[in-house]
This record gives structure tokens, C-alpha cells and sequence, in this order.
DNA sequence: AGGTCTACCTGAGGGC
DNA sequence: TGCCCTCAGGTAGACC
């Protein structure tokens, strides 16, 4: 599934493909889940930048092109049985790979996404300067919803998705089920930082491909973290921390990757006396 | 406010 | 072998 480091690795493996390319026509047939790709054509690419899971490619004349990736959504160089729109090009072309079909594009005015309310709600970006930890503090605290429901919402930090979310819950050792507000500070300050080295070290290695290689990038090459997947999809293997068989529940409507032991329900039993 | 469910999609994988 | 069923998940929206 694409998330931060996904989107991050296709908008680096896309950029020496569109930047300064025409776009001759963006043809497809779904005017629903592709809107207003009509106001691309004849465009130039100025640039393509990344937030959260959005793509924005940067188009002459004022205008943006919004992608967002969904479940399945990538690109390739040739055309694919699941190809769902063409990027018709000056020199060449690029598919718009998406089997099921959660992808989305949006052409717009640059910077104007009253189509597309989530792009304006995002939090920080985790890999950036933005990402502070007093602000990230005063919002976990502030909720009792469980930390995987916060970390889905996009509000905390931009672009992290299933995977990600649990991967780094399980590097701060924190539970899936713990309440924003029943979290320490000390604990809060684990996950900011388990956040941006989950995430920094997945774009790194160029993200997860899963099993199903829904995700791959544009020449087909597979992303290198799913081998440092210490919890996602390890549901009865061991911890590689402890030994202990990884669970798995539902959180926030999602499966929920866990290990037991390093994770446990409640927050940190303070010794007393 | 938070939780839960459904819808949108389709391929993969399990069970029989 | 083959069919049926369920699951997977990013996001929105309905409803309790």
C-alpha cells in the first residue's frame, strides 16, 4: 500500500520522467475517480512535490495535477492489464497503473483543493522541519482515541498508513490500543522519533513491495524494507525482540500488527515502592 | 467525541 | 481442479 515512503519513492523515480515533458492529453475513460484532466493537456511538468500520499505535479500556466495513489495506484513505463489512465507525453508516455481502483486525480488550480478536503487537514510532514514535538505532544495527549486511529488520521504526521503505523508503535513499544491521553511523555517522545525512523529509513531503502507486488515503482523494481518488517503481516512469527508470537486484532477498523510482550496493553506498570 | 459499519474495488488465498 | 468465501486497505460518510 502506498504510504509516505511509497509516494516519496515514485515521486523521485518520476521526476527524471515528467520534468519539463508536455503533457499532450491525460486519456482515460473514468471522468469520476479523473477530474478535469482535460485542463492538462498541452501543460508542461515544472515539478513534482509530495504531501503525505499526494503526488503534486506542478503544471505550467498555474495549474496542478493532485494524484493520489490509493490501495493499488502506481505507474509503469509500458501499458499493463490494470492500466487506468495515459499520460500521452511528448516524448513517451506513462500508465497509471491501479487494479482496484481507489486511485485519484484531480487537475486543478494550483493550490486551490476545495475537491480534496483531506490534502488541507494534513499534519506535518514527519521528515521535515514542520514535525515538532511539543505540537505532536499537545495533540496525542488531547485525544482518547487509540494511538492507531491517530496515527491513520493524518493529522499528527502526513502519510503514514497501515504498515508504517504499526512498524513504528512497535519500535516505541507502545500498544496499538493505548489512548492518546494515556500516554507519557516520555512515551509520546519515543513514538516522534520511532515515527521519523521508520519512515526515513523505508525511503531509504525505497519502501515495502508486498507479496502481491501491488506496489513497485515505474521500471518495476521492488522496495527493500518489507525484509525490516519487524510486526506488519508477521501475524504468529516471532518477535525479532523477544521471541513472542506477533498478534493480530483490529484497531480503528484495521489489522493491527503487535507483539504482545514488547507492547503491552497498558501504558509502562510504574515499579512501586 | 469516539466507535463501528459500509461502500468503493478486485486479486489473492484459504477451505472444501 | 474448481468454486465460493473472505480478506486486504485509504478514505468518506452514515449512524449509534
Amino acid at each position: 500500500m502506498p504510504e509516505l515512503p511509497e509516494v516519496e519513492t515514485t515521486r523521485r523515480r518520476l521526476l527524471p520522467l515528467l520534468l519539463g515533458r508536455r503533457i499532450l492529453a491525460l486519456d482515460h475513460g473514468d471522468p469520476k475517480r479523473y477530474r478535469h484532466t482535460e485542463k492538462a493537456r498541452g501543460k508542461r511538468v515544472e515539478g513534482l512535490s509530495r504531501r503525505g500520499k499526494f503526488l503534486l505535479l506542478e503544471l505550467s500556466e498555474g495549474l496542478e495535477a493532485v494524484i493520489h495513489l490509493g490501495m493499488t495506484g502506481g505507474f509503469r513505463l509500458e501499458r499493463t492489464p490494470h492500466t487506468r489512465l495515459v499520460f500521452r507525453l511528448d516524448q513517451g508516455a506513462l500508465f497509471f497503473h491501479d487494479p482496484r481502483r481507489f486511485g485519484r486525480i484531480w487537475v486543478v488550480e494550483r493550490g486551490d483543493y476545495r475537491e480534496i478536503p483531506l490534502l488541507t487537514r494534513l499534519g506535518p510532514e514527519p521528515l521535515s522541519e514542520d514535525f515538532r514535538f511539543p505540537t505532536f505532544w499537545e495533540e496525542l495527549r488531547r485525544s482518547a482515541k487509540p494511538l492507531k486511529a491517530l496515527l491513520l488520521e493524518q493529522r499528527l504526521a502526513a502519510g503514514v498508513g497501515n504498515i508504517y503505523a504499526d512498524e513504528a508503535l512497535f519500535r516505541a513499544r507502545l500498544s496499538p490500543f493505548l489512548k492518546g491521553k494515556e500516554v507519557e511523555k516520555e512515551e509520546a517522545k519515543r513514538l516522534f522519533l520511532a515515527l521519523k525512523a521508520v519512515l526515513a529509513e523505508a525511503v531509504a531503502l525505497g519502501g515495502s513491495t508486498l507479496s502481491d507486488r501491488s506496489y513497485q515503482q515505474p521500471d518495476g523494481l521492488p522496495g527493500g524494507f518489507q525484509e525490516r518488517h519487524a510486526v506488519y503481516g508477521r501475524a504468529g512469527l516471532p518477535c525479532p525482540a523477544c521471541g513472542t508470537p506477533i498478534a493480530k486484532d483490529v484497531v480503528a477498523g484495521r489489522g493491527t500488527h503487535f507483539c504482545p510482550r514488547c507492547q503491552p496493553q497498558r501504558p509502562r506498570p510504574r515499579s512501586k515502592r
